[in-house]
DNA sequence: CATATGTCCTGAGAGC
DNA sequence: TGCTCTCAGGACATAT
């Protein structure tokens, strides 16, 4: 859709919210970029990255209510940024985002290979390398697998979905976990985040997620606990879901099963 | 060093 | 009905 195109132009949309954060500032961007060929697209733990034929990358890092678009946007009153492409399957690269607190930068090969201080991807991770990280941590499960310096790439609602399958309480100190432990985060996330990927992600109550051609995704079919408090566990069928408050963010577990 | 907390943002929904 | 309040969470800055 976009690999090969040629950058055009880099435009702020006509949002009157505060503007999200673009780096470096507009006018740098716009003279670093244009010009440029996509070379190819890619994913650094939950950013989506454009690769330009002069060594830098266009990043956008959506967080939670931010979408990048190869297609209509919801609605034009949160477009944010418009980047203009030539001699490829889209016109334009659209950065959408409701509440603003994504952003999207331009950089250069060497802060890209940089990584942001991420850890490895979260697909990439094994149960001995879990080990190593954060194996020793006094924090709860849940908490650390939201650190995205030991392995990028999961969000809070994942986190919740991970251990539900994996069968592990959330509150648990990482210390506490055995390698049997380890073995089955480390198979749980793999199984969760393909299965996410497959069905393009998952669209909340709020309708605010969508892919790049503005469809909603369908793990939030799938969600085994995530925002299921006091339904039937669909592990042992008889514990009700909890929900508890972990580091300021919301963990849905099974207070029957998962020990 | 490890870990915890406050901050940013907007719109939906609750409660009165 | 219209107001105020709370909540959602990813990354980063600052505090312990």
């Amino acid at each position: 859709m976009v690999v090969g195109g040629r950058i055009r132009s880099v435009d702020r949309a006509a949002c009157r919210l505060r503007p999200i954060a673009v780096a470096p500032g507009l006018a740098a961007f716009r003279r670093r970029a244009v010009g440029s060929r996509v070379e190819g697209v890619g994913r650094i733990g939950k950013r989506a990255v454009m690769h330009l034929s002069s060594g830098s990358a266009i990043v956008f890092e959506p967080r939670m209510t931010g979408l990048v678009l190869v297609a209509d946007p919801p609605n034009v009153e949160h477009l944010r940024l418009k980047i203009g492409l030539a001699g490829c399957g889209a016109r334009e690269v659209l950065y959408w985002d409701r509440r603003g607190l994504g952003s999207v930068r331009l950089l250069t090969s060497a802060e890209l290979a940089a990584r942001f201080g991420l850890g490895p991807d979260a697909l990439e991770m094994t149960a001995e390398r879990w080990r190593e990280r954060i194996g020793r941590s006094a924090r709860a499960i849940k908490v650390a697998l939201l650190d995205q310096r030991a392995a990028a790439g999961i969000g809070n609602l994942y986190a919740s979905e991970i251990l539900h399958l994996a069968g592990i309480d959330p509150r648990r100190p990482c210390r506490d976990l055995t390698r049997a432990h380890w073995s089955k985060i480390d198979a749980s996330t793999r199984e969760v985040l393909a299965e996410a990927i497959r069905l393009e992600g998952s669209t909340l109550s709020d309708g605010t997620y969508r892919n790049a051609l503005n469809q909603e995704g369908g793990y939030q079919n799938r969600h085994r606990v995530y925002d299921r408090e006091r339904q039937a566990c669909p592990s042992c069928g008889r514990g009700r879901i909890a929900r508890i408050v972990q580091a300021q963010r919301a963990t849905f577990y099974c207070p029957r099963c998962q020990k």
